[in-house]
RNA sequence: UGGGAUGUAGCCAAGCGGUAAGGCACCAGACUUUGACUCUGGCAUUCGUAGGUUCAAAUCCUGCCAUCCCAG
């Protein structure tokens, strides 16, 4: 009998997937990641609940430190370098199918299941792993999952792939789980105000300096609080009142600037992208036909992907999309499939 | 010190005797497993100030104050 391993978050999500699991067959066990805290207190009164009520053991990992080099390291120094970092995508790459998963397998298991919604199929034909998005389009996560590796796509389920939100939440009632009416998770987990700046001058204890705002001729048109705190596209917290809204269209990190415009200087039709991964394939040899996602609530657009020196990729839209963002993950798809990903410089 | 102009919310700004448009900003919700975007709602009992005229004034009159411009 396999063994499967839950990555339990303590919400309805993990807690359905592992119910799942059990229900499938496999020999199950529960582990909730203690990935940070500024605190010191980890709660996983819900996850454990659920275990119990699924007769399943239960661990805690500490994986704090891991996760401060993964994670938030890595998104403070894309911040400090003028991107603007997706960590949840680096989280599932590093943590969630890296060190979570390496943990269970010491432990003797031999999957990783979560509870995204997404679908993974075994491609006879080209003996790989490919990534689908979740039936339910209107939860699916395949986008923040497509950096995943072949090695961890090979050894991880996704019991939620083929349901709603909606079922998901009757059978957490149906089972009587103390989450079934949880409110979905939502922000940054390690920043759950929502001011990422203030946690980043916590965390380095650093102060990022006040600067100027420009206009696109570089006319001084105000003062802002550290350029850290703005990104491309963003309108609100500028305190601006230029007569009409005004966005981010650049920064200078060096120069301590934020240059703000009108939104039609937002669009432009190509991006590049590094650090990219492919799943039915090892590499790009051709031009390609997909649709892409620039973010993660992108709404798919066509455009042409072109392999580009040293596995980078340019990609070319139909029609130009608003504020592309360096720092940010492209997703290419066919259809329901993943094809790539990259990382939008 | 003379002459002119202007003073309406944080910024810009309508209104010109009948009981405060609008935009930007801001705030609160919604949306959302990243940052953003977006959407919805809120936002001047009061018009530099003190008096006067009038049934009724931000709107007319007078004094004062403030700011700007031109003279000197």
């Amino acid at each position: 009998m396999k063994k499967a391993l839950i990555a339990m978050s303590g919400g309805v999500d993990s807690s359905v997937a592992a119910y799942i699991a059990v229900e499938q067959g496999y020999l199950c066990g529960g582990a909730m990641m203690h990935l940070w805290s500024e605190n010191g207190v980890v709660d996983s009164r819900d996850a454990e609940s659920v275990a119990q009520k699924l007769k399943i053991p239960f661990h805690i990992f500490e994986a704090k430190n891991d996760f401060c080099k993964n994670v938030i390291e890595p998104f403070i120094s894309d911040y400090e370098n003028g991107l603007t970092p997706n960590p949840c995508i680096r989280c599932n790459r590093t943590l969630k199918f890296g060190f979570f998963a390496d943990e269970g397998k010491k432990l003797g298991y031999d999957y990783t299941v979560t509870g995204h919604y997404a679908r993974i199929r075994f491609d006879e034909a080209s003996g790989r792993y490919l990534l689908y998005k979740a039936l339910d389009s209107s939860k699916d996560q395949s986008y923040f999952l497509a950096f995943m590796t072949q090695k961890q796509l090979s050894s991880t389920l996704f019991p939620l792939g083929e349901l709603t939100k909606e079922q998901v939440r009757q059978i957490a009632q149906e089972q009587g789980f103390i989450n079934a009416q949880k409110k979905d998770s939502q922000d940054i987990c390690f920043v759950p105000d929502g001011d990422y700046k203030a946690f980043m001058q916590r965390y380095t204890g650093k102060l990022y300096p006040c600067g100027n705002f420009l206009d696109l001729n570089g006319t001084i048109v105000g003062t802002h609080q550290g350029a850290v705190g703005y990104t491309l596209g963003q309108r609100k917290g500028l305190g601006l009142a230029m007569g009409e809204p005004v966005y981010v269209c650049g920064k200078d990190m060096r120069a301590n600037t934020v240059t703000v415009g009108k939104e039609s200087h937002l669009f432009t039709s190509t991006l590049y992208a590094r650090d990219c991964v492919f799943i039915p394939f090892e590499q790009l040899n051709a031009p390609m036909e997909v649709t892409v996602k620039a973010r993660s609530r992108h709404k798919e657009q066509p455009a042409t992907v072109y392999p580009m020196e040293n596995g980078e990729i340019k990609v070319v839209f139909e029609q130009p999309q608003r504020a592309i963002t360096p720092g940010q993950a492209v997703v290419l798809y066919q259809g329901d499939l993943v094809i790539g990903a990259g990382i939008i410089q």
